[in-house]
DNA sequence: CTAGTTCTTGACAAAAATACTCGGAAAATA
DNA sequence: TATTTTCCGAGTATTTTTGTCAAGAACTAG
């Protein structure tokens, strides 16, 4: 999976929005100062949340910006996958069929398909309320031990 | 968590070592030629990989890499982690206090923490041995939701 | 011992991705 | 109309990734 700046500053807009829950909009101006983002690096990362229809933008004097639904709803991988690229089952070309190797052996094909599922499965599991709650820590469970 | 072509190509290359297991050393030539890798890309890694501990490396002729300990015992988690840095719970310096935003307000320090420990968890709990096995798909667990 | 093979090491370079910046247009308010 | 703020596309600088290259060291077969 691909986490760069550009999906930890989307989170932490998000978040930043859900806990200004009450005013009507909130400016890009804000939310980059309070969290110490870039101002106008944060403005393309939001309009791709407006895109997506995640958060609602109003422009004008006491415009900005606004969830457009219950922090409830809005789960982080939702927001990852709007702002990086679909995470992909990357380390092999997605063309089924010989894969890095030669003769259709690539043995690492489904770690890495596996891997992406994983993550995907836990942060499609958390939503900002849960972040702005402090639900987080210690959702973390092991992977199922294959049976021999 | 980081994941390039070196992390990818280590596994990649420990698989194919791990299947060659009888042969008493392997080259890097022929590993590259295999999993079509630059061989001279593949050299740095396996460097790594051995002044970690994982393979064994011996020059001259009839020389190359080997396992250094059996397939099931070497986990992807820490191969991954020799080879790309350690994976660091980015998105927050890991400096206690304060983080990107003021005012210690970084509600989003967990997740990315909590995200870290979540993908160690997996990776570390698959061996090469699984790999070659086959053992890998499904074996994804949701997390555990939160107890409201 | 000698020649050939193979790892070892570090420096360097091309390419790709990331992390921004900039200038202007459109809409809303007053 | 003037100001504020989002919208939008393009462009740029920095960093990371992904290698290459050349010289050297160790080892083995013959």
């Amino acid at each position: 999976m691909k986490l760069t700046t550009k999906g930890r500053y989307a989170v932490l807009a998000l978040t930043d929005l859900a806990l200004e829950r009450d005013e009507d909009f909130v400016k890009i101006s804000h939310i980059a100062m309070r969290q110490n983002i870039s101002s106008t690096y944060l403005e393309q990362i939001l309009l791709k949340l407006k895109r997506a229809g995640l958060v609602v933008g109003v422009r004008g004097p006491n415009g900005g910006y606004k969830l457009a639904s219950e922090p409830e709803k809005i789960m982080i991988a939702d927001i990852i996958n709007i702002v990086e690229g679909k995470m992909e089952a990357k380390g092999c070309v997605s063309k089924s069929g010989s894969c890095t190797g030669v003769s259709g052996r690539c043995m690492t094909h489904d770690l890495w398909d596996e891997l992406s599922r994983h993550i995907e499965l836990f942060l499609g599991q958390i939503s900002l309320r849960d972040i702005i709650k402090g639900n987080v820590l210690g959702r973390s469970s092991p992977p199922r031990a294959y049976d021999y």
